[in-house]
DNA sequence: TATGCACCCTGTAGCAACTACAGGGTCAAG
DNA sequence: CTTGACCCTGTAGTTGCTACAGGGTGCATA
């Protein structure tokens, strides 16, 4: 399959396909007389992972090692489990970061009583820190 | 005050006052005879609005309205209010796909039982989103 | 007086993870 | 035989910083 098929198989933009070849993501593929790119099922199926992996919120460097660990089955299972573990801990600790932020910003969201912006308590709430409830 | 003293006033890197100062964000500031940079209260209060706007997550550019909108107080606050509401929009939709991600990310983590990666349930997830409850 | 040290300056390059060209080649249909 | 869809390489841009390299300044101490 060329570059176009292989985008619209995956949802994934052609730029990026080649980005994660020249990153050492995918493996180089073959070429056509023409020199196009030819994939075949197993690329199909890297790269979905990737994708997957990406829409999970892994790095391409955690993806890296997930990859190197599924290419020698042999390997303990061990390191992708910290990896996806460690990786949940941070989406759950940016979950907690954004839910504090939501609550702030509803807050000074709902000061707003309309007028200028010189008495505008949105603004006014920017500029000091010290009328914030939490952290962050 | 040197850029030293502000950076310790505000918590903020002295790189990124810098960096501020270059994309306009803040107003160049009077210059000592050895050219080092001098700032008033005035760079302070505008460096504590920006860097307190960048913790709630408002990009550059946002807060570029926001100051253009506090420096002309006749304005009516009602943009203000619109780019918070926004934003604040923004966080909300993210703390929903985050919570997505982070189910995600359990069902396919608690299915660690050890063993080698040939049989790992993390991998084989990641590489079949067809194991998914939702999409993300 | 020398010298160390903390601080400041400019300018440029790097990070993540893409995305967007510019400027060209290939191929099948009408 | 030309039109249009597709492909190629290489480079530069995005966001919001951060990290140098290579230099200058200012003050205290030996």
């Amino acid at each position: 399959m060329k570059i176009g098929e292989l985008s619209r198989a995956t949802g994934t933009n052609i730029e990026t396909i080649r980005y994660y070849e020249r990153i050492g993501l995918l493996p180089e593929p073959d070429r056509t007389a023409a020199n196009y790119r030819s994939y075949g099922d197993p690329h199909r199926a890297r790269l979905t992972f990737v994708r997957h992996s990406r829409e999970l919120g892994f790095t391409i460097e955690e993806i890296r090692s997930l990859l190197d660990l599924s290419d020698d089955p042999a390997r303990d299972c061990s390191e992708a489990d910290r990896i996806a573990s460690r990786h949940l801990a941070q989406v759950e600790e940016k979950i907690a970061q954004l839910t504090l932020l939501r609550d702030e910003l509803t807050r000074i969201v709902g000061r707003c009583r309309g007028g200028v912006a010189a008495d505008c308590r949105v603004i006014e709430a920017l500029g000091d820190h010290g009328h914030c409830e939490s952290a962050h």
